[in-house]
DNA sequence: CGAAAAAAATGATATATATCAAGATTTTTA
DNA sequence: TAAAAATCTTGATATATATCATTTTTTTCG
């Protein structure tokens, strides 16, 4: 909780009132690698912040997955579309690793909004960072080859290929499985 | 000025004295068809409402044009990656038509935030809303054929091949602007 | 631990869409 | 309003990457 609280007090003043707020309804929430934390058709109704392990969102497109995203420790993990619309997903969440989550309601976030102003000045700035760095993503996606793609993937996360299966990193980058491994080969 | 109070009222409260600051900061700002609002390597630090007209996002992609999203009256524009960053654009915003915008500059917007803490909530609301458009977008182009994803912006977007070249609409959905030449000339 | 399952590598082939080219149509502008 | 420029259409061809198939390697789990 600590990792948490030290996370969100970075971004914006916390009140007394918002720290306990928090440390009432954030609860610890553990999960085993492999094992979905939303399945399609479900409605997200919970945010979480990974204080250990990694997850991945991916679609279903005719029966295939599709990865459209990666976070580990530190990151705040939510589907986008069906957390802030309220409406069932067609995202899929699994946890890639054994999770050490901390998670709290979206109804007990939205009246944390209207309790303490400071909360929407904090989420704010959180929503903005997430959605830079999906804009970036997509950007990248459409603007450069598969090749350098994973590079920049690379850069940014160099231990990927070490925690992610290869086809779920292929996913990632929007190509075969096939694709990346011939990348990985032409390396060596 | 009237329809942009009223789509901010809609979204939250807003006080008095938010409503003066609104009016004393936020300024007119016509341009004509063709005009650039923003190029590649200036810092973003304008945030407009569209009163009435349409523009274009887009980046050079090897010396081409590559457009991203299309806006028309009562949306918001600003490049997503440079306003919020304050880093250099590397996005092209284009009118395509005769524009009446509203804009607001990111210092007063940011004082806005400290000022009025409804603001937050507000621009929270917002930032939301467009992350959720940008997301499904992003969805859409990953998970559908160039032919269904065309058949969704005619839905979504009826009137846009009468207000936008061919050319930009296919960039947009990204795909060549032959390809859409291709599949406008199998409907008929 | 060892069998079964899953993932990765690698070669052959297929395919959607890009690119190139050249003429027809529309829009711009001087 | 006519000439020039831009856009759109249509056909031929190219290409990056997908798909399919097979073998090798790695991981899972009874």
């Amino acid at each position: 909780m600590e990792a948490l609280l030290k996370s969100i007090s970075q971004i914006g003043y916390v009140s007394d009132g918002l720290k306990l707020y928090l440390q009432q309804h954030v609860k610890p929430h553990s999960l085993n690698k492999t094992t979905l934390l939303l399945e399609e058709g479900q409605v997200s109704n919970k945010m979480y912040f990974v204080e250990a392990g990694l997850l991945r969102g991916y679609y279903l497109k005719d029966g295939k997955e599709v990865t459209t995203w990666i976070m580990a420790e530190g990151e705040v993990v939510i589907s986008i579309l069906s957390f802030y619309t309220q409406k069932p997903s067609y995202e899929y969440i699994e946890a890639l690793e054994d999770c050490r989550l901390w998670t709290m309601s979206h109804d007990k976030v939205a009246q944390g909004y209207e309790l303490f102003p400071e909360f929407n000045f904090i989420a704010r700035k959180f929503t903005e960072r997430y959605y830079v760095l999906s804009e970036y993503r997509s950007y990248y996606l459409r603007m450069h080859s598969a090749e350098e793609r994973f590079k920049l993937l690379i850069n940014d996360f160099p231990t990927i290929l070490a925690r992610v299966k290869q086809k779920d990193v292929a996913s990632l980058l929007g190509i075969s499985a096939e694709t990346l491994s011939r990348i990985l080969a032409k390396k060596l």
